[in-house]
DNA sequence: TTGTATGCGTTATCAT
DNA sequence: ATGATAACGCATACAA
């Protein structure tokens, strides 16, 4: 902006009144004189005022802004997941400062630094996969800042917590699987310092095994998000002397990457191996094989956890006794995981 | 925050020296004795203190920070465009406050307006899909406000901007499908109000008529980035008396809904119809059957953006001259596009 | 109805 | 090397 932007003193000292007058005119106070505001407004309008927000929140010491951190915007989840927040929490008046920690808890501790001196009132975080340390979070939680961890959280952590019955997911989708004849079910989960890693591989056990079938851990690989990783371990997989026939995998990224894999190797699916995730990225409804998915209720969740939020923020001095909201999730089911009469291709 | 943070006060208080000393300490400068420094750090380490940003950015009147307006984190360039934004303005000191604009124009405005509220030194800005009314953008540019259009943009606005050659993308998509046999090209355009939907069906015309192709209007159908809209206007090509043989569609998104309806209707891809499309998301890499798209040099793009942002503010009061970064894109061939000996899926 | 004075938390310009 | 003091732009308690 080339002249510096225009004040409430400009304004003032056009009109000849008092700051203060200026200041109550542009806020629609009842006390002052309909003239003296019309004039103010004119002026204002006149010289494109437009109030500074930082002297409004120090004069006011609050932000009325919230600071939400996701380890990736790239995921459909947190965007998804970002914008419900953004909606629900405009609804009641405030705004978002969104950062991304790139799956990195250094990155997510400087976030957290910047939003603090931003004087945000308040977190909605989900954790990055290679939380190993989150000391920082910890220290949030220490000076009973208002805080919510969505989805990817840890037990250490005693704060408010947003999250789907990620054992229960992971029992249905196997479950759904074995009822659909698979015999041999490998998973190809996530981070294992990851809580929901870890849940969601209690639940693909508990399925196995209330099955009467084998949990080998020869079945069980991690992987950490990326392409490379996750084709490795696919394939990895695939050339067991008695591969799978079934395959739960974290996330539709990672599916679809094994299965692209998969495709080099000429595996059929779902012929030769059956396949169920989570997350159920839009993608996952019209690409070939469509994906059968774990749903989670994204849009619930960002509301349930700016209700929570405010909650926290609403309550001043005292200290709530952090709560969890569990939500449920669906399966949907897909052609990658259904034997079709069809190939799975209707024109093939 | 239970009890209100700690402020320099708060340490000058503790220690018996004035506020000026502690902020020069805190701020490391050489003038300061040593055992006072290492005291005060010492004190603030104790409080916790952490700076308030708001009051630095207000006596300074500098925040060092840019704001991004992007129709929707949820598409892969929007989410990678905006990393390497940030990961360049991070590393000239600046941070990025980010909104989505979710492809309203009214909602974008707001954006603006907060933005300015909150003292951004300078906009990055790609404009929504309704974009009728850009009077809000209009007004930055008479303010001078350092400005950066970035891909979607319109010729009306006077401003900097960083987009590809969408002409000549499209140009060498047509072209690509033309050599691949195609005869009857049909276009899935954008909407028209966007400058690079027009740019593109001309690249699209262009290559037609250069190798003596009609190109017939009938083929060209807009959509508005909605999976419905878009079902609708590829079953309504593929029920023309004489469905195309090829389909240039304005993103993978598209490319992948259209398919999706075409396999309800046994079209056969690539053999009944080929198909090549724009923006290379990374699924397209990894779908069945694998897309042909035009790929964009997206972090390239975000670090142009930034350094031409950056011109802006730092010319200080002298308003530069507009001027536009055009960047080449890359046709990705993949199976969509190229017929194959085998039928596009090795285990069909 | 309006003006004066003070403070929000910080930096910066003077002094000392 | 340190301390007073005045800004930054705004809101507000108190006066008038």
């Amino acid at each position: 902006m080339k002249n510096t932007p225009a004040t409430m003193k400009d304004i003032a000292r056009v009109l000849n009144i008092s700051i203060a007058t200026v200041s109550r005119a542009l806020r629609e106070m009842p006390e002052i004189h309909i003239d003296t505001r019309r004039a103010v407004m004119r002026v204002a309008e006149e010289l494109d005022y437009q109030p500074n927000q930082l002297a409004k929140n120090l004069v006011k010491s609050r932000t009325r802004t919230i600071g939400v951190i996701v380890p990736n915007l790239s995921y459909y989840f947190f965007s998804a997941l970002l914008n419900s927040i953004e909606e629900a929490a405009m609804q009641t008046g405030y705004s978002v400062l969104v950062c991304q920690s790139n799956e990195s808890s250094l990155r997510e501790k400087t976030h957290v630094q910047n939003l603090i001196r931003s004087q945000v009132e308040g977190f909605i975080i989900s954790l990055p996969g290679d939380t190993s340390n989150c000391e920082h979070v910890e220290r949030l939680v220490r000076r009973n800042a208002p805080l919510v961890l969505v989805d990817r959280h840890t037990d250490t952590l005693e704060a408010f917590k947003v999250i789907v019955d990620n054992y229960d997911a992971s029992f249905k989708a196997t479950n759904h699987l074995i009822e659909n004849g698979c015999k041999r079910i490998a998973c190809l989960a996530g981070p294992p310092q990851l809580l929901i890693s870890n849940q969601r591989i209690a639940g693909y056990k508990a399925a196995l095994t209330s099955h009467g079938l084998p949990a080998t851990d020869e079945y069980i690989l991690h992987c950490d998000y990326t392409q490379e990783s996750t084709i490795m371990q696919a394939i990895r997989l695939m050339n067991l002397t008695t591969p799978p026939d079934g395959l739960l995998t974290i996330s539709d990224r990672i599916a679809y990457s094994a299965m692209y894999a998969l495709k080099q190797k000429n595996t059929r699916i779902p012929d030769d191996l059956k396949v169920a995730s989570f997350n159920n990225e839009p993608f996952s409804a019209w690409l070939s094989p469509t994906l059968t998915s774990v749903n989670q209720p994204i849009q619930q969740m960002g509301v349930e956890a700016v209700r929570l939020l405010l909650m926290q923020i609403d309550s001043g001095d005292t200290v709530l006794h952090p709560q969890t909201t569990v939500m449920n999730t669906q399966l949907i089911i897909r052609e990658s995981s259904v034997r079709t009469q069809l190939p799975y291709r209707v024109a093939a």
